[in-house]
DNA sequence: ATGGTAGTCTACCATTTGGTAGGGAGGATG
DNA sequence: CATCCTCCCTACCAAATGGTAGACTACCAT
C-alpha cells in the first residue's frame, strides 16, 4: 500500500533493534526508544499502535533482511567448499555486521518461541531445505561425511552461529587474559562448521 | 554461618530458575515467583531482600551446581576420546536435565555480560584450563587436529551445547515436520564436536 | 479559502511492580 | 513466665510504564 519515507519510522526501527538488542523487549520501556529517537512516547505510539505491534513488527523486518542476505543456491550446482563458503559467510556477516541482530533473534527465540518458529518457518525454510539438499547431494558425491544429518547439522551450525554473535567478548573472555579472541573465535567457528561437515 | 534448612528457600530457588528461565528476570514478577512458591511477597523478600538479589544468587547456586557437576581432570591423562566424552556428556546431562539452566545462563549473559563474566572467571576458568591442556596435549600426540585452536574450541562448543538446550523444540522445529528432531540435534551436536577436534 | 490528513505534542490515567511498615504466631531460651 | 527470634502475614506506597484524549501545526488537494 504505502510506500515508506525514510526518516521516523525508520530510525525507530534502528533504535528499537538496537535497545531490544541489548535489554530486552521487557527491559526496554518504549519511553527510552522515543528518547532514542528524539520524539514524544505518543508520536511513537502514533507509528506503532503498541509495544507489542512494534516488536513484531522489528522482528518481521530484522528476519526480511536475513532472508534479502541469503546467498543464492542452486541445488544442480557443486555442494563443496565453494557454497559451504558462501553460505558462512553470508552467516558471518550477517550478524557479526551489528551484534544486536543475534542478541535480538536469540532473545526472541527465548521470550516467544511460537512467533520465533512461525518467521523461521516462513522465511528460512525453503532456503534451508535447498541446503539440506545440497549437503545429500556432497554425500552421494562422496566429499561430505555420511554421518552428517543434514538438518540437525545446520541447526547447530546456524545456533552456534548466532549465539557466538551474541556473546561477543564474553565468549572472548571465557578465558582469563586473552584479548580480541572474537576474531579468533570467529575463525574456530568456521574450522568447525567445516572439518565436521568435509571428509579430509 | 548459618546452614539453610531444606524447604522454602529452596522452593523459591526452584520456581526462580524455572521462571527466569522461561519468561526472564525483566519478565518475571517477584509476585509470581511468590504465588508459584506459595507464599506472599514480603515473605519472598525476607528471605531475599530484593528483586536483584535473588536474581545474584540464583545464578551463583546454579553456576555452584553446574561446577560441582564438572568431570575431574587430571592433565596427566590421556586426552583421547575418553576425556571428550566425560566432558561432553556431563556438559548435555547438565543442560538437558533441566532445560531452564541453558535458558538462564544465556539469558544471563545476554542481560548482565559483566556478572555473568565474573562467575564464569570464578567457578570455570580452572577447569577449562585443565581442559585446553588436555587439548593441546592431544596435539602433541597426534591424536587432535592441529588446526584446533583450544580455547576458542572450548568456547564455540560450550555455546553450541548451552543455546541448543536453551532452544529446546524451537531448534527441533526449524524445519517443517519434523518430529522430536530434539534427540537427533544433541546426536549431531556431539559428532560435530567429536569430528572437529580428533584426526580421523 | 477550505476541508482533510499526517505527525507531533502536552496532559493525564490505570495498572503493575518493587519494596516498606508493622504486627502476630510459634518455638526456643533464660 | 518473659523475652527474643524466625518467619509469615495484611496493608500500604511511590515509581515506572503502557496507553489514551485531544489540541495544534503544516501541508495538500479541491
Amino acid at each position: 500500500m504505502k510506500e515508506e519515507r525514510p526518516s521516523v519510522r525508520e530510525n525507530i526501527f534502528a533504535e528499537t533493534i538496537r535497545l531490544f538488542g541489548e535489554r530486552g523487549f521487557d527491559g526496554t520501556p518504549i519511553q527510552a526508544i522515543a528518547d532514542a529517537v528524539g520524539i514524544r512516547k505518543p508520536s511513537l505510539l502514533y507509528h506503532f499502535s503498541s509495544k507489542d505491534e512494534l516488536g513484531d513488527e522489528v522482528m518481521k523486518l530484522l528476519v526480511s533482511t536475513w532472508e534479502a542476505k541469503l546467498p543464492e543456491l542452486h541445488p544442480e550446482t557443486t555442494s563443496g567448499p565453494a557454497v559451504f563458503e558462501a553460505v558462512i559467510e553470508s552467516l558471518v556477516a550477517f550478524f557479526q555486521e551489528d551484534r544486536n541482530r543475534a542478541r535480538l533473534v536469540l532473545r526472541e527465540a527465548l521470550d516467544r518461541p511460537e512467533k520465533m518458529k512461525q518467521l523461521v518457518h516462513e522465511h528460512l525454510n525453503p532456503w534451508m531445505d535447498r541446503l539440506s539438499s545440497a549437503i545429500r547431494l556432497g554425500q552421494q558425491n562422496g566429499v561430505i561425511r555420511q554421518s552428517v544429518d543434514p538438518i540437525s547439522y545446520i541447526t547447530g551450525i546456524l545456533i552456534m552461529a548466532i549465539a557466538i554473535s551474541a556473546m561477543g567478548d564474553l565468549a572472548a573472555v571465557f578465558f582469563g587474559s586473552r584479548q580480541d579472541s572474537t576474531a579468533l573465535t570467529g575463525k574456530e567457528f568456521v574450522r568447525i562448521a567445516y572439518d565436521s561437515l568435509f571428509i579430509e
